[in-house]
DNA sequence: ATTATCTATAGATCTATAGATAATGC
DNA sequence: ATTATCTATAGATCTATAGATAATGC
């Protein structure tokens, strides 16, 4: 993922994965797919980790729930193998069709951040305040990891700072976003 | 820039020129060089924009300078030819010693973000909150416009609406936040 | 038979260089 | 002479297909 997707050979995809060149077609019909099917699985882990979370929301605060799904879905993001969320940002990925599964799934999972988020904003937001909604906001703040982690700034205090960020944007306060970041690690520690 | 750096040919970027592929070369010793080179100037023109508007900040308060310099910066990556922006994004653009002295004038507009953004947070927001720092988070919430573009998803309060979550990311309050986005717009149509 | 790999390669690029050509400036 | 372009092309890829080969399952 250093190179970006025209600049990845299948060649290099082959080696990475112990195959040769040419084995990679028999498991994917173009370089295109493979590229398709990279983004539609890691969104969809992502998305099923985020329906999790939100389904356990009922134990907790709307605030520790944003700050656990914003901590775990960055700790995906951070663990993927090869930073393959950069693939998110890349140009290629358009309109094209068949793209349309990663962007519907991805659509979906802007729509869990932005109910978490809502219900941690409560009024202090406005609820449509136009485009880009505070979901869109959210994960776009989150997925700034794989941009720090392209060049090699992801340190300790990263993922707290900028989960931290994400309760800021819904108006929470200081003192709130405190306390939600300690109830939330041990939360996700019980899991 | 709807390919990557590897996805757009020389022929490409020369046709766009009006010239013919070969001639790119008597311009440039290199297509690595080329990107270097947009990079360098689409930044610098961004870090000297900053710059007017910080040192302009005598006359306003910290919200409305942020404000301003958040709307001011959105709206040149939205002017830029091509969604320029998106090279930002690249996974090609890294250590790379070409690169280095875009990465210098990128710190540089950061560091811009980081001093306005600290004074019109004040105490609020603790000053040194690690690694990503309070203008590295503010670069990357702006440049998510170049995101939003790509997918055609600029609308008419996308500006406004990015602006907004930028102070709210320094703890402003939401009144706060409506006042500074007037001030800014009358003081901005003043340049 | 089916599955999963491999080697070999056709066909299509793409970058960068060589060298010609025209226009302008001294 | 210098500047800025052009055509032509060498050399190096890169994707995807064809067809062989080995291993496993019925």
């Amino acid at each position: 993922m250093s190179r970006g997707y025209a600049g990845t050979t299948t060649r290099e995809i082959a080696e990475g994965a112990g195959l040769r060149q040419a084995s990679i077609y028999y498991h994917f019909g173009s370089k295109e797919e493979i590229l398709a099917v990279l983004l539609e699985r890691s969104v969809q882990d992502r998305v099923e980790q985020a329906g999790k979370i939100e389904a356990g929301m009922g134990s907790v605060t709307p605030d520790v729930g944003l700050y656990a799904l914003a901590v775990s879905d960055m700790s995906a993001l951070v663990a993927m193998p090869y930073n393959i969320g950069m693939l998110y940002r890349l140009p290629d990925v358009i309109a094209s069709p068949v793209y349309e599964r990663y962007g519907h799934l991805r659509d979906d999972l802007v729509a869990g951040y932005g109910r978490v988020a809502q219900r941690a904003a409560g009024e202090r937001v406005s609820a449509n305040s136009g485009e880009p909604g505070l979901g869109e906001l959210l994960v776009q703040m989150v997925e700034s990891v794989v941009s720090l982690r392209r060049d090699d700034r992801v340190g300790s205090t990263t993922v707290a700072t900028i989960a931290s960020a994400c309760l800021r944007l819904c108006g929470i306060a200081e003192d709130a976003i405190e306390h939600a970041r300690e109830a939330a690690l041990t939360a996700l520690a019980r899991t």
